[in-house]
DNA sequence: ACATAATCGAGACGGTACGTCCCGTCTTGTT
DNA sequence: AACAAGACGGGACGTACCGTCTCGATTATGT
């Protein structure tokens, strides 16, 4: 009778460290977070800075993009509570809270790569859809879905549109607006967009 | 009487080559509209491209922003014309002109710049902000002007809003929505958006 | 009891190519040999020839000088045997060298660099002159001190005036004679200098 | 009946400028005798030195070499005065002038070339001989020949050998002796060579 | 006096090579 | 087998000069 196997038997040999593949993401994120774009970052800075050697960054992710997808993966996205009184209190709330995370330094790198990179890395846009952005998407569209049920929202609203139109424009603003954003933004937003939505 | 001197005299030596110029530039629009991105534009190619020497490039633009801002500058935004009758109906071909510029092989330079490599370069979106967007802005701006005049909006509409709203959705969809955009995307945003500005 | 360790241990980190080392220098000869000047000799030239790439000359060698005393330092030169029987027949050996010498196409380096480059580059002359100049200097002292032994040369001349002499003559008539240098030259330059040197 | 034409027509249009020509060989000889090769100079820092344009040494001067050989074809080769009464006072007269030359900051120019740069620019040696080398070794000769006449030295001397045992001694000294060169040592050339030249 | 014309300075032109940086791969000895 | 260290061939960077080429301005001569 022999010794119970692992369902995933270990490969031979030294396994990899997890102190290292800390170091490594904790190095990219700094660099995004320090407003590196994606192309300026170079593996020898974030090998460097891991005080890890290259080969140890190659072994785990082939090409940069999926580092930096696999490094913002592990930011979670911290939605805000929601009181889940009214659709517009809670609407205001979710923009209020892609205006502030320009602000903290950690999660603006997902600002950052989402606003910059999006599209010249499609295959890091792809994952980081799933972790960063759907949740966001998520819970608005949790919050207009509940507002078609009580009635606040009419019935036959697109909750996908609702949602683009109400997240679009409060990106347009954060990107191409000139000088500070008025604290008052979000709530002027769904203001402008509620009546068009509600029944 | 003598004639008035010109205040800023001609400089001494071998003027600069208009011919040169053109030609850095076409080579840079060319390189960007296959589909390079800014990052991955090598001066070295657009000088090959060109047929020029590297020098000729750094006498006249002290980095890559500098120059494809210019490069960029030089596409005048070709907006649609617009039929003038209903609010509705141009705000519709503005949307559309957007979405079409994708396609088009020169002109698609300015999206694919403004959209990946925008706040990586913001030297570069500055100057950019004036040729290629403003004008759009503007158009859009005026039409909803028109419609408060005419009775079409609500009066108490904050212009910049409603330009905000109806671009920032369309550019949502443009980047972040799964699959080709559905045909008729801009006549259903301005359906969902405009009940709201309305009287 | 412990075996010694060495006292310079062995660096980190992948060893440095002997190969790419050894094709460094050997395109380096190649070039000089084939009548190029230092000056003339470029550093990308040498690289391809050697199918390296730049950076792996430049981690070796700082600049040109020192990779060129260190190419010419592996040509050891080949003294011609002395037949040992009378002084004047191994000087004229010593100066038959020096003459052949400038026609064997790799050894030629020695005296291209020598005559052209010499005080241009005084690091690389510092370095050569222990490799390619004093040996033959110490060959032709010996010969002399065997003499000054034998009684064939008188018992107070001095050496180095005497090594000067007949290798300050040899080289004059290799610089600035004009045309070919005759088949019986150094017979003719130990027979007019001997005579002086001798008892 | 006409005007007298001048010997040589002078060509319509502005004459070319002495003063310019001056300008630019002063430059060249400053930067050659500031230890400055003539691989290392650049026609572009000759042209700034002298205040004037790239297009006026051109126009003069089809390359390096011709610019540096008429550079130093201006500087006589001042030969020391001899005193004419022996042989070997005027042939230590000759030599020590050869040593001297490497002090002083302008003439210094014609060792600096001589030695440095002799066979990789043979044109430049070909016109250089003749005014810089041949002079002092004419002078040599006519020392030599007039010992002969004398009987100080022997009838048969070959003049050329002399001339080259002598100054072949003197130029290795000066290149390649370490340290300086000793007061006395044209003197004790003379004393080691001439016996063997002698009746 | 005035047109003609070569030269002047300045400096832009297409190039070549420089020495540096980083890429992604590869080889070391050690853990 | 994975680790850090670091060398490898390669490609682009931005700079310095090359020798050639315009420019407007200057300075002579020939009408």
């Amino acid at each position: 009778m022999t010794i119970q196997e692992p369902v995933t038997a270990r490969p031979a040999g030294r396994p990899r460290s997890e102190k290292a593949e800390k170091a490594i993401i904790e190095a990219t994120l700094d660099l995004i977070g320090d407003g590196m774009g994606v192309a300026e970052l170079s593996i020898e800075a974030i090998a460097s800075r891991a005080g890890v050697g290259k080969t140890t960054i190659y072994r785990r992710w082939s090409n940069k993009e999926e580092l930096v997808a696999d490094a913002l993966a592990t930011l979670k996205a911290p939605l805000p509570p929601l009181a889940g009184v009214s659709v517009r209190d809670d609407l205001i709330s979710l923009l209020n809270a892609m205006r502030e995370d320009k602000d903290r330094s950690r999660t603006r790198c997902v600002m950052n790569v989402m606003m910059s990179d999006a599209d010249r890395y499609p295959a890091l846009m792809e994952r980081f859809r799933k972790v960063a952005i759907e949740p966001r998407k998520e819970a608005m569209r949790e919050v207009l879905r509940r507002g078609i049920g009580t009635g606040e929202l009419r019935a036959d609203l697109d909750v996908e549109m609702g949602m683009a139109i109400l997240s679009g424009t409060m990106i347009w603003y954060t990107k191409w607006a000139s000088g500070d954003l008025p604290e008052d933004l979000p709530e002027r937003i769904v203001d402008h967009v509620l009546p068009g939505l509600a029944a």
